[in-house]
DNA sequence: GGTTCGATCAATGTATACGAAAATTATAAT
DNA sequence: ATTATAATTTTCGTATACATTGATCGAACC
């Protein structure tokens, strides 16, 4: 049996995340209109896997299927952005409670702190990319980790939404330095398995954001 | 082909509403499994609508998709049951909250009156399924009326999941006089505005569920 | 000239066809 | 008898064909 070591996605799993991510880079624009033939044209394959992923892209919030008239890249309104970042907050916050309650593997502790430790790196060196990666890493961690799988499957949908949004509005940002010492402090609480003070502090860090992000949508040039 | 009625529903959806249907009222046994073409023949029609919706109820986490194996209605395990229930609290107490602290159309408010009543009558009247139904339409109402969007969709989700596990067990549960008077309770603060009593009332509903639900496990023959 | 009705078109929604991969069964060899 | 291998079958995954339906464009009538 000849199995060299390429990859066998399925087509459908292809164009699930060539598109996904299409569209968390704003590659494919909020708002832009395709036809299913267009988008099966661009991934090499026929209109049927581009319809099964138009459909789980559709549950997730990416994707609108216009009855007859294709697919719209989901846009961004500032209620849209807002609304996301109130359920996000809320999960989150369940999340660094749950995480700080648990006897957690010092393997994954090491994960946490390897995140906020390149979140350092970054911010010294000024590199927004790099820190807004790293920040993604680490809710995703705070969020995968905690234990509750139905929890981490929702918030990560959630806060790839809330990603997309942010990489359209990295420049635009001030220096983040609250964001490290925010994380830093929840890993250092769920160290000490302190899940009180892991989520009164996630909380203020939450909270802090949403009111950074009420300026940013004012400054933003976005549908109400 | 026949033309019954008024529907105008396409295959998709049909596929959709009755296999969830059958779902939620373990019509579709938990850990069931099925072959596309089977479904596709219950359903009368082809397999095409059926994976479409099988995509989607997959997303919702009411099905598996097996690869090469067909589907299999998902299993509810007591972590499951406890997952979902520690997602919703969460989500509905943030509902509760918002929605008490948005300015609520009288309409709204008297549907959730009704719906209060209801479940009052169906205490009196000791009818155990009235009352899960009109609970099931509150707890609806609370999430859809909070004024969040992507709040209300997702919640409806876990709402609907944990509905799938209380008409497992609706024999099982104890005269549940505390949620009507917290419900009612509930519907007062948002009429007088208040966030930080709906939300408090309802965190001590959701708390006192969750207890009574770890007692209503042990006593239940359901996979860990 | 504007509006309405009809014909044509285009794109989806659904069915079906086909190839590939896994599972199963049968067969053969040790 | 047991295991391995080959043949067969089953079912999915994907492509394609077809029919339905909303849209578009034009012509006729007011």
């Amino acid at each position: 049996m000849l199995e060299s070591g390429s990859e066998r996605r399925s087509m459908t799993e292809t164009a699930y995340g060539e598109l996904k991510r299409k569209i968390l880079r704003s590659e494919l624009a909020p708002g832009a209109h395709f036809l299913e033939e267009e988008l099966a044209v661009m991934l090499g394959m026929s209109r049927t896997p581009v319809r099964e992923a138009a459909v789980r892209l559709e549950q997730e919030g990416f994707l609108e299927i216009v009855p007859r008239r294709g697919f719209r890249v989901t846009r961004l309104s500032k209620r849209t952005v807002r609304e996301i970042n109130e359920v996000l907050e809320c999960l989150e916050i369940q999340a660094a409670e749950r995480l700080a309650a648990r006897r957690i593997a010092a393997d994954d502790l090491k994960l946490l702190e390897d995140a906020v430790a390149r979140m350092d790196v970054a911010l010294e060196s000024e590199d927004a990319q790099a820190w807004a990666q790293a920040d993604y890493e680490f809710h995703t961690l705070l969020i995968v980790l905690c234990g509750n799988q139905h929890l981490a499957e929702v918030a990560k949908n959630f806060l790839d939404k809330a990603h997309r949004f942010r990489l359209m509005t990295l420049q635009l940002r001030a220096k983040p330095v609250y964001s490290n010492v925010n994380h830093a402090a929840v890993v250092e609480a769920v160290r000490r398995n302190d899940p009180q003070t892991a989520q009164d502090i996630h909380r203020a860090h939450k909270r802090r954001w949403a009111r950074e992000l009420s300026d940013l949508l004012e400054r933003l040039d976005l549908p109400e």
